[in-house]
DNA sequence: GTGACTTAAAAGTCATACTTATTTGATGGA
DNA sequence: TCCATCAAATAAGTATGACTTTTAAGTCAC
């Protein structure tokens, strides 16, 4: 049946090698700002800052370069490439920029990005879900209303992540399901700034109820439709917190 | 093994050193299937088969790492991850996925972004849209209404890849900004299928020359509405060469 | 000032020696 | 027989020094 969790990772702090530490160093710091665009590091003066040997700094850079954050030239250096030109679609670097000054702007990009592609993935669902899906759906949902008064908001979380995941994952696309690990972090990123303040929106929890029966009954624009309401409440709710 | 595919693609990705070298191997024989996932790559292999010293090849694989692709473990191997742990919007890898067997599905996964994406991006378009751009998005339409008849496809393509640009672009998204490129593979690759056959269909023409009105106007609605019944043809259109 | 030539700086590559984690399996006791 | 423990084998990880290649920048002749 169920192995092991399929994404299992909370955080992984563990540093898998000198490397990582390296690495875990240099990408936040460049995606801060620390480094602006243009700023060009050399890998010598990186081995004794990091006090490591070269093939781990080369390693580093060779993956900070895949991201497209530093561009590597003979002659010249390490040189930090300007933030249009981040992959800004790889998760690490989300995580980086997520953790970093930079975390406000960027939760607004994926919120505007989640009202994109949460209700297509809906409608996609209410087509493709299976009975195991339809339920754990309404599972979570229900879940979410029983949870949804009196200080329960962490339980609460839990079950609204989950909902969200199935649903991309329901959607049968790939690249929709990827953006679960995306949508879990807006939502419990989004709740860390209201923890202490109120219980969830009721009709949000509403809204959930109707988008797993929308999908159990293979009703496409209902799902898509009461999706876009919840999204929509989540942008509503980022203007209100800085308009 | 193959040095030097044929896969004669547009833009060549001129290896930059022998570890691109090892790379551009790697990534496009992973993602395509020849090594399912499983399998297990040891270093010193790699090193013998390209003919690299151990550096070259541990930066490759650091770099397929950080895709997902594989996964590095002492006493074990490199070993190949299942594809849905694969970082699917990394830019390489789905250059590399277009490139080999899956490419059908990977354009049916991106269309479907497509179509998520684009309408909200125009919608956000039409608020945030320089004058300069909007003179861009006029300018491309009009230009798309003029080869869209007598076997101009190559010139058309051209201005509506670049008017997608635009739009992604001006909805002041940076992440929405970044799906340019990808926007741009699916129409070309799209167009190849059919380049022979006909010329665009006049109401998709049309219905640019509506969302540049639009975006001008500042009418969000209509420019989302527009842009949505673009993105649904796209999705008709895959149905009927496969359905 | 232009163009060709030289220089030097920094990344790129290689070979080798060494370290560390981890699997495997063999040993030995309950 | 089973389980725990420990030892050996293995493959990745790290360090280092010598060397190559690219190329920005400075220099010289014209």
């Amino acid at each position: 049946m169920d192995e092991q969790g399929p994404e299992g990772r909370g955080q992984r702090p563990r540093a898998r090698g000198l490397h990582d530490r390296v690495l875990e160093s240099l990408g936040p710091a460049i995606t801060a700002g620390d480094y602006p665009p243009g700023t060009v590091l050399r890998t010598d003066e990186l081995e004794r800052r990091y006090d490591v040997s070269r093939t781990v700094v080369r390693e580093a850079v060779r993956v900070l370069e895949s991201m497209h954050l530093v561009e590597s030239r003979r002659r010249v250096g390490v040189t930090v490439r300007p933030t249009e030109e981040w992959d800004v679609f790889d998760p690490q670097v989300i995580r980086w920029r997520l953790a970093g000054p930079d975390r406000p702007r960027q939760l607004r990009s994926l919120t505007a990005l989640r009202s994109a592609i949460e209700p297509a993935a809906a409608g996609l669902a209410a087509e493709h879900a299976t009975p195991e899906q339809c339920a754990e759906l309404t599972g979570h949902a229900l879940n979410m209303v029983a949870t949804s008064r009196g200080q329960q908001l962490p339980a609460y979380l839990v079950h609204d992540v989950a909902f969200h995941r199935v649903v991309l994952r329901a959607s049968g696309n790939e690249m929709f399901a990827r953006l679960g690990d995306v949508v879990a972090e807006v939502l419990t990123g989004r709740t860390q700034h209201r923890v202490m303040f109120s219980d969830p929106d009721p009709e949000a929890v509403t809204l959930h109820v109707r988008v797993a029966e929308a999908v159990r009954a293979g009703d496409a624009e209902a799902a898509e439709r009461y999706t876009k309401e919840i999204t929509l409440g989540a942008l509503r709710e980022l203007d209100i917190l800085a308009p």
